[in-house]
DNA sequence: GTAAACTCTATTAACCCGATAGGATAAATA
DNA sequence: TATTTATCCTATCGGGTTAATAGAGTTTAC
């Protein structure tokens, strides 16, 4: 399941990469914009921040920004930031590899197998895809 | 992530379609070879019979045993059956449709869009292995 | 009829998620 | 410099899910 941070992340981007100007948004527009709650919206755009994702200014004018150019945000990077790795088990994962306990011989086991190809599919759609290709209408 | 339920899962159909025989396996001795909690896999393997995957038999010299050929089995009705949907949010998924409540417009929203391109990329890859696939050696 | 094995329900502990609260910090402006 | 605006950060909490365990019930082979 899709965890609604990273839903409500994914929206937020959506909406601030929407807007043609680059001027900082507040957290309270994105919110309402979005039917977020705010306080929630609000861990998460730090989060995204940190990430190097998005960039803030605080103070009256203040709020969050795209960092860069939609076209140039990979859905890699944002789903990392906020769903966690893209495999679905550690011992596929690229990132944050880790080791069964209970598997003797990663080579010969049918979930790593499978979870290979799942991990391989996902990727490849996040890589081609960027924050501008969901903004667009159909 | 993958739940241990789906891991476990399975690696205990990976199994018994790795035995030429179709003989009645054992709870007991899947869990041993498979370093599972036994009470645990028997839940599991109930549930795999009761969706039609595995057929059982009772009594002494019982066990569990696949109902069809591996090439037949599909990792689409595994992963439905263990996993649950296999689209990452309900308003993408084909057998458990769900409208979101914040969302005023499907169509327009960039979550959406991803999600199904993810969920078609998933669905390519569950549709075009099978049990048979994931027990090869590479 | 007895032992072997699956069936089913109930319970538990641990963990994670979504949300909220409250104050600290920083910037703009008058 | 005082005030207002808005982000920053930590802590907490309820509820739900997961993984695992326990135990009694049922069926079958021999």
């Amino acid at each position: 399941m899709l965890s609604k941070k990273t839903k409500y992340g994914l929206k937020a981007l959506a909406f601030l990469a929407s807007r043609e100007d680059r001027k900082p948004i507040q957290i309270a527009e994105i919110a309402r914009h979005e039917n977020i709650s705010q306080k929630f919206l609000e861990s998460i755009l730090l989060t995204l921040r940190k990430a190097g994702i998005l960039g803030s200014k605080k103070g009256k004018g203040g709020g969050y920004y795209l960092f860069k150019d939609p076209a140039d945000i990979q859905m890699t990077a944002v789903m990392r930031v906020l769903e966690g790795p893209i495999a679905m088990i550690p011992c596929v994962s690229l990132n944050y590899y880790e080791k069964c306990d209970d598997c003797p011989d990663e080579r010969s086991c049918a979930v790593h197998k499978l979870m290979i190809a799942v991990r391989d599919s996902a990727l490849k759609v996040y890589r081609n895809t960027t924050l501008a290709d969901i903004i667009q209408p159909d």
